[in-house]
DNA sequence: AGATGTGAAAGTTTTCACAGCC
DNA sequence: GGCTGTGAAAACTTTCACATCT
């Protein structure tokens, strides 16, 4: 199988999130064009987003909901446990600690390391916030899969160099420049600057 | 014109921001092959998305940088103050206000508006929590040009046809949901579950 | 009849490659 | 010689449309 674009994977993402309101609402069966009404895309594309992985439905009914949803969970790698950290206790990173989404999806934060003494040694919801130059030594015990990064642009190709030798290789990049990294490493920004200023751009038109 | 892509917009804010450090370093040409290595791209990607708005270049010599800041900025809509106001009060809402990218970018936050009781009156850095209840009275005076959207999934469609009913027609949509909006509204999804997932589906390739 | 799975077609984005200007 | 601007080619993504199965 070729590699999965990162939009088919997005859109897993979608469909996963809809099977479980589905699964919740007690709905057995659900037909690529139910899944495709939420995303404002056409079922011809659920279905070839699917059928790249298996064949997940049947002719004439549809797809089961409970299995698809766990068919998609083992794709996208949700049955297993991802031991993740964050890096950067400023503003953002606060911020981001105290949203509760990444836990309630299953990607609980574990540790938190920043460099500035003021936050060394704080307690957050009973985690306390630990000097980014211990990163090594835990990490050593038992390594972090994926590290948020919530650290100022001009420390964030530093801090990922560090990371990964420490065995990271996944990262989601909360700092506005794009990372050089090994390829066996994968990285995701979340750039609120471009975010705005295409907001700014439509507007514009 | 026919309309630039989302891809295209968001390199364009790259190319901005760097071309706002080179400024800084006092660099006065920059070619297309410089402007690609940073964000990973080809140059000839560089000169199609740029030759796209104008002939900003010379042929033999590159782009001056001043100029092409400005002409960007320009295109993305920089040049004029947009006003932002951020509709949810809890724990993204109150990261994304003490997060000062934002501001710095030249969108700062004007107003920030929540149901909960609890919050409401607080105030965070002299700018008082209203009640969203207020919204329509306060933006009649002067409509949010662009509303940043920290609310739960579940209310995230209903508070988005109450701002776009005021004249709002730019969302930053943090809700993990798709939003309906009529065809003048620009909507920029931030969602970071399926960033997350999408980290956690590359690590199990 | 109803809905999947999939080759083929259409549409979109990126890269190539080179004429044209500095 | 160096570098832009751009048509043409290549690569990629989405949609169509229909054979196939329940």
């Amino acid at each position: 199988m070729d590699r999965a674009s990162s939009s088919t994977v997005a859109r897993l993402s979608s469909y996963f999130r809809l099977l479980g309101e589905l699964q919740g609402e007690g709905v057995e069966t659900v037909s690529s064009k139910r899944l495709a009404e939420r995303g404002a895309i056409t079922s011809a594309q659920v279905r070839k987003d699917l059928s790249r992985f298996g064949n997940f439905g049947r002719r004439g009914l549809g797809y089961n909901v409970h299995r698809l949803r766990d068919e998609i969970g083992q794709i996208l790698g949700l049955n297993r446990v991802w031991r993740v950290a964050l890096v950067g206790a400023g503003n953002l990173g606060q911020a981001l600690f105290s949203y509760e989404g990444f836990a309630k999806q299953g990607f609980p934060i574990e540790a938190v390391f920043d460099t500035d003494a003021r936050k060394i040694g704080t307690s957050w919801k009973g985690l306390e916030v630990q000097s980014f130059a211990n990163f090594a030594k835990v990490a050593r015990k038992k390594p972090f899969n994926i590290v948020i990064l919530a650290v100022p642009t001009e420390a964030a190709q530093k801090v990922a160099n560090s990371v990964i030798a420490e065995g990271t290789s996944g990262i989601l990049n909360f700092a506005a420049t794009r990372l050089d990294v090994p390829p066996h490493v994968a990285v995701r920004e979340v750039d609120l600057s471009i975010a705005m200023e295409s907001l700014s751009f439509a507007l514009s038109q």
